[in-house]
DNA sequence: CAGAATCCAACCGGATACTG
DNA sequence: CAGTATCCGGTTGGATTCTG
């Protein structure tokens, strides 16, 4: 998945010390790492919303981005998304335990930008 | 700061209901939502550390996108950098205590990681 | 409403090569 | 070692149009 560019200063053969640790985090953050990821679960946080909801609370997001992103939750079992075959149509979004589980993290990041970005 | 675009369908009066509240978490993500801003802190959590050893340590990065961070990281008060006038030159970096108050949700992130992408 | 599709500009990110 | 400079492709983002 990575590339595997070495540098030409080291040759490095037990160079993996510490990415293995890191690795993981890249994994979380190829998840959620993206720009609108973390809005989302933060606004999904209050409980089920429907699309154009969302679409208006995140400020700056447009629906292309939107629904990438939804569709890449949804994948990687962040999101649940229900179809209600309504007039006109309903879809709503709702986080998942494994979803849930990531809130902490983010009200955290959200709490840390409370304190120092005044 | 951010476009102001509304959607045809809704007036929304009263439309930043959730929107204040997710604006801190964007500007946090505006700070260390790039792609290698967390690895690096996670990184460096262990120390201060030299420029090419930051590199080596963070699988898939490169030198431009490292000194862009690093650069970006301490404008915003999160690391600090010492440059000492050595043959060759060596510059290290460390976490200032504001970068610190990220670790745990770092790290819980990467905890959730461990968890859910096995 | 909930998207899909398209066009296009702007920026971001990656690979290298080069310098003090 | 610690960067800087350059080229270049991919992604993001905005506007707009269309459909069920």
């Amino acid at each position: 998945m990575y590339s595997n560019r070495q540098n030409q200063w080291v040759m490095a053969k037990n160079k993996m010390s510490v990415s293995e640790k890191t690795c993981t985090l890249k994994e979380v953050l190829d998840i959620i790492g993206g720009k609108w990821a973390m809005p989302i679960i933060y606004i999904l946080s209050k409980g089920k919303m429907r699309f154009k909801e969302i679409e208006r609370s995140i400020e700056g997001i447009n629906t292309r981005m939107l629904v990438k992103e939804l569709k890449n939750m949804e994948a990687n079992g962040i999101i649940t998304r229900e179809v209600f075959a309504t007039v006109p149509p309903t879809v709503e979004y709702t986080l998942t335990p494994k979803g849930e589980k990531l809130l902490p993290s983010i009200v955290s990041l959200h709490t840390w930008g409370q304190e120092f970005t005044a």
